[in-house]
Formats: C-alpha cells, sequence, structure tokens
DNA sequence: GATTCTGAAA
DNA sequence: TTCCCTTCAGAATC
C-alpha cells in the first residue's frame, strides 16, 4: 500500500483520483487517454473504464500495457485482478477480428476458434454470414453486409478492425497553396496537423483511410481535411453542419489550395451544386417530405464516385444517416470532432461506421505551444435574493432551473467583472431571451438572437472586431455562428441542461491566440445551492476531462445584507495581470 | 427570376 | 425536462 499515491482503482471499473495531489495533472492527462471522467467535484475526480474507452484508446495508439502501467504506479492499493483482466481483454480485442477482402469476397477472420465458434452461432449475426472457411479462421461474409456486421458485432463486444479496404474514387489531381491567397502569408501545416494526416492515411494501405480525429476548437480542423483531401487526391464530399461551416469550407478550400470555383460544389437548400467537391449540410440529407416519406437527398453519396467523404463535426451526425453510412463502407471517410461524446449514446456506431479514434490532441498541448489561449475558468456561485428563494421553493422542478438560471443578482456580479475587465471585449451568452433583452437594456449592448437577420449580425460583428463594441450579448446562436469573433473575456449567465458540447463550444470562443497575454477568462455564473449548481457540474465535466480546472468563488451575503466581496476573482486578476 | 415569409422537423 | 436555433421546401411577393 502506497498512501501518497493519489489513484484507487476499484473492481467496479471507476478510478477515484484526489485533485490536491502533486502529480495530479500528471495522472489525469494519462487517465484521459483510456478512461472517462464521470464526476468532478473539488477534491475527488471520478472515472470510469468502459469497453469502448478501452478500445478506442488501443486504436489510438495506446497498449495495454501502458495502461496497465499507469493504474499500477499511481495507485494506493493493488490494482484488482479482474480490472486487470478485464483491460487485458478489452485492451486487445480491436484487431482481433478483421474484415479482409478474400478474392473478391467479404470476409471476416479470426485466429482464436473459440471466438469462431461463438459468432458462428449468434443469433443476431445469422443471415450475415456466409459459410466458413475450410480451416476454421474465418467466416465469408454476405454481400453488402461489411456496416451491418460490424454494427452488431461491436453490440457484442468486438470491435471489428476493417482491413477490407478502399474503393479510390476518381482522381482530382490540386495542390496545396505554399501560401494563403487572401494575406500572402506561407501555408503548412503544423506538426500535429500533418501527423493526424498522416495516421489517417496510414501509407495508403488498408489500416488507413477511415477513423476519427478528436482536436480542440480552434485547432484547425478544416485544415487537417484539406490534409488528407491532398494525400488522397480524389473526388470528395464534405459533410457539415449549417450554411456557415459550407461557406467556410469552401473559403478554406480556394484560400489553401489549388482548386478554384469550377472543382467545388454546394449542396444546400439554396443550390444543388454536383462538383469534384462538394460540400453539402446534415440537414439536407435527412430531408424528407413526411414522417414517412423517403430521405430524397441520400442520393448525393452516389451522386458521383466520392473517393473520400469527411464528416465535420462528426459528434452532430444525425443518427438517420447512420444508415447512409452503413451501406457506404468502401468509401474513405473522415470524421473530425471536438468532443466524441454524444448525448444520444450512438458512439459505438461512430467507432464502427465511421471509425476508430485515430488521433486525440489534448486541448492543454495547444494551450502549451501557444496556437490557443490560456483560459481561466472561474464558477461564480450566486445566492438568491430572498424573494426569488422564496418563488424558487415553491416551485415544480422545471421552473426550479429557470429560476435559478435567471437569478437576478447575476447581473450584479456581471457588472463587477465588466468592471473589472474595462479594456477586454466581452462576450455574455445566456439561454433565456427575456434575460439576455434585459442585460442588453442594462449594459445597453445590442443582444444577438436567432432571429437577427443575417445582414445585422454582419454589421454587429464588423464593429465588435473592430472594437467599436465592447460588449455583446448572444443566445444560442453562439453555439452555431462559427463566425462569431473572437473575444477574452466570455460570462456565461445561463446555460442548457447539462450538454458538454456546448461547454466546450462557449469556451472555444475566447481560446483563439490573443496578442501579448495570450490569456482569457472564462466565467460561468451559477445560482447557489440550486438545480442549477448540478446541471453545471455536468457541463464542465468535458473541460475538466481536457485538463481545465474551473476555481470556485461562492458569494453570500454579509450581515449588513450585502453581496460579500469576490475574494478568489480579485487573487485571480492579480495573478493573471500581472 | 429574386427575395422574403411560413411551418415543420429535429 | 426546457428553450432556442437552424434548415428545408414551397408559397407569396416584388
Amino acid at each position: 500500500m502506497r498512501p501518497e499515491n493519489p489513484l484507487i482503482v476499484q473492481s467496479d471499473r471507476t478510478l477515484l483520483l484526489e485533485v490536491a495531489s502533486p502529480v495530479f495533472e500528471q495522472v489525469r492527462d494519462e487517465l484521459a487517454r483510456f478512461a472517462e471522467l464521470v464526476k468532478s467535484p473539488e477534491h475527488i475526480h471520478t472515472y470510469r473504464i468502459t469497453p469502448l474507452s478501452l478500445w478506442n484508446a488501443s486504436a489510438s495508439g495506446v497498449t495495454c500495457q501502458q495502461m496497465l502501467d499507469t493504474l499500477d504506479t499511481w495507485s494506493k492499493y493493488p490494482v484488482p485482478q479482474n480490472l486487470i483482466q478485464e483491460i487485458q481483454d478489452h485492451g486487445t480485442r480491436y484487431g482481433k477480428l478483421k474484415l479482409v477482402k478474400k478474392g473478391d469476397r467479404l470476409a471476416l477472420e479470426m485466429e482464436d476458434r473459440g471466438l469462431f465458434w461463438e459468432l458462428e452461432n449468434q443469433r443476431s449475426l445469422q443471415g450475415m454470414l456466409a459459410e466458413p472457411y475450410l480451416d476454421e479462421k474465418g467466416i465469408f461474409l454476405h454481400d453488402g453486409m461489411r456496416g451491418e456486421v460490424k454494427l452488431q458485432l461491436i453490440r457484442l463486444g468486438h470491435p471489428v478492425q476493417d482491413m477490407a479496404g478502399y474503393k479510390p474514387g476518381d482522381p482530382l489531381p490540386f495542390t496545396l497553396s505554399p501560401e494563403l491567397k487572401a494575406s500572402g502569408k506561407p501555408f503548412g501545416l503544423r506538426a500535429y496537423q500533418k501527423a493526424a494526416v498522416d495516421v489517417f492515411h496510414a501509407g495508403g494501405g488498408p489500416e488507413g483511410g477511415a477513423g476519427v480525429l478528436v482536436l480542440p476548437c480552434g485547432a484547425g480542423k478544416t485544415v487537417i481535411g484539406i490534409g488528407c483531401m491532398n494525400s488522397l487526391q480524389t473526388h470528395t464530399l464534405v459533410l457539415t453542419t449549417n450554411g456557415t461551416a459550407v461557406k467556410q469550407w469552401r473559403q478554406e478550400l480556394l484560400d489553401k489550395t489549388s482548386l478554384t470555383e469550377n472543382d467545388i460544389g454546394l449542396y444546400t437548400g439554396d443550390s444543388k451544386e454536383i462538383k469534384p467537391v462538394t460540400i453539402a449540410t446534415y440537414q439536407i440529407l435527412t430531408y424528407r417530405r413526411s414522417k414517412e416519406a423517403p430521405f430524397e437527398h441520400f442520393k448525393l453519396f452516389e451522386a458521383a464516385n466520392w473517393g473520400l467523404v469527411i464528416y465535420d463535426e462528426v459528434h452532430m451526425l444525425p443518427a438517420p444517416v447512420f444508415r447512409a453510412v452503413a451501406e457506404l463502407q468502401a468509401k474513405r471517410r473522415l470524421g473530425l470532432t471536438a468532443t466524441l461524446v454524444r448525448e444520444d449514446g450512438k458512439e459505438e456506431d461512430v467507432f464502427s461506421l465511421i471509425g476508430p479514434k485515430r488521433v486525440d490532441v489534448p486541448w492543454k498541448m495547444l494551450e502549451k505551444e501557444g496556437f490557443i489561449a490560456t483560459a481561466h475558468c472561474l464558477e461564480i456561485r450566486v445566492p438568491l435574493p430572498s424573494d426569488e428563494r422564496m418563488e424558487y421553493a415553491v416551485a415544480d422542478q422545471r421552473q426550479r432551473f429557470r429560476i435559478a438560471s435567471e437569478n437576478s443578482l447575476k447581473l450584479k456580479v456581471m457588472d463587477e467583472l465588466l468592471a473589472g475587465h474595462p479594456n477586454d471585449s466581452v462576450l455574455v451568452i445566456g439561454q433565456y431571451l427575456e434575460q439576455l433583452r434585459i442585460i442588453g437594456k442594462r449594459l445597453k449592448a445590442p443582444v444577438l438572437t436567432g432571429q437577427t437577420p443575417e445582414r445585422e449580425r454582419e454589421e454587429l460583428f464588423r464593429q465588435f472586431r473592430a472594437g467599436e463594441l465592447r460588449v455583446l450579448i448572444v443566445s444560442k446562436v453562439a453555439n452555431f455562428a462559427i463566425d462569431l469573433p473572437d473575444a477574452s473575456v466570455a460570462i456565461q449567465v445561463s446555460g442548457t441542461f447539462g450538454s458538454r458540447q456546448e461547454e466546450a463550444q462557449r469556451l472555444g470562443r475566447i481560446l483563439r491566440p490573443k496578442g501579448n497575454h495570450n490569456v482569457s477568462y472564462f466565467y460561468s455564473l451559477i445560482s447557489k445551492d440550486s438545480t442549477e449548481q448540478e446541471f453545471a457540474r455536468n457541463r464542465q465535466l468535458f473541460l475538466t476531462e481536457q485538463g481545465y480546472r474551473y476555481m470556485i468563488e461562492s458569494r453570500s451575503f454579509d450581515s449588513a445584507g450585502h453581496l460579500s466581496e469576490p475574494v478568489v476573482w480579485k487573487e485571480l486578476m492579480a495573478d493573471t495581470t500581472a
């Protein structure tokens, strides 16, 4: 027993990590590679090891031995035997079962005879498996079952390594521009971007060509996508979330490659061009006239001989599109995302149908290298004023969250924060339009919502970027509007129930490198002792996993009934502005 | 033919 | 569980 170690490894696959330990950060970073953070209160963080977290870890190059070493090195007590076995089992499963081409037939291959018997008799696989090989090392599959069989097998706990290869697609020769056309600055991939492209490509062999790359906001996902296109030189279909992203992809392609407008088609509600590179939204793919009608635009997948399909923000991939993807397993595919977590629990489908996680670039690494700003996160807990506290007490569960979110004392705290950042550009982000309008009046600042017309948005963005406007108040548009200008301070006055993606996205707004200090601040205002506090916890998980540490400022009423002084915040400001 | 509005879906 | 935002097609308007 080594009591100075910070980790407790339990036989139910949970790991408890002491935050106060001097080696906390190192252990956290090691755990993040193969375990999921499930709770992160002040003193002890809880991680969980799941089969999927182990498969993704091994697919992205973490060995079983490395995982066991981490546990063994940092654990207080001996690692439970059952967990060691589980890691040895699942940590080596990816790769045991391979999809291969035998001549021109598709087959499932394995070394292990026991597994062979097990699978051959599985009910859910009947109808997909054709006859076994003579040597009992594999089973032929019926045609067109490549996606379906992977989906079924992962549900049985067997991730499949897909080595059956890909169709090349029609060729599309182009080059990367040595310098950006727009600015004339030299252009090249950063080291981690190049590494990601190489891992995806894997020498063009069957091991490359399908997978998911996990990269922080601002890491240059489009650039990596372009890098992958460049190594394949083939007709490419890019799927993304909205019209702005569509235009941005086109912009980047024009700026950074020799492709011209004639090569790039946009497939959206407005235009339906199909060209060697076609950029479309997920929405148009899922369009149908009624609930029973067919998806009219799925034919886009077959409209050209695509050699590569890029799934931008793959965590947003809508469930119906999975069905189409299941049929498209012979095409190379690249998934890009900042957070692999989906709130709908379809992570296994992404693993099977798009591919396993190949690369995971930690946010903190980019921060260290100066590619993104250093962000300080402070959660400020504000008490409810007594009349609102009364209202809260008698309200039902669903009204409570709203009352807590709209706590009027938050406005007072917001004033203090703004006064403390007189020279920064500030985004105030909230969830309720009513609350935002009140803030707008109070600060005499414009409120940007979904109803704001395109023209007006552009004008506000321009003013904000030019520094003519110091404070901009934004609703949920902030989650989608990728052209939103950067700021160095964000104040979140309310947020959704517990979306980890949303929190990550919002922090992403202030991560673009800042000239001198390269420091930014993320404030989250939460009503003390309310349901909001719990939801905030859940929202923060992803960022904590990425190494961000939320500091907590707890405000209260003093004996005279005034709000207490912000102690933690003052220290933070003194430390970071020195 | 281009723009703006509408409701439905997610 | 909420509220909010976006997108699509088609209709109405210039």
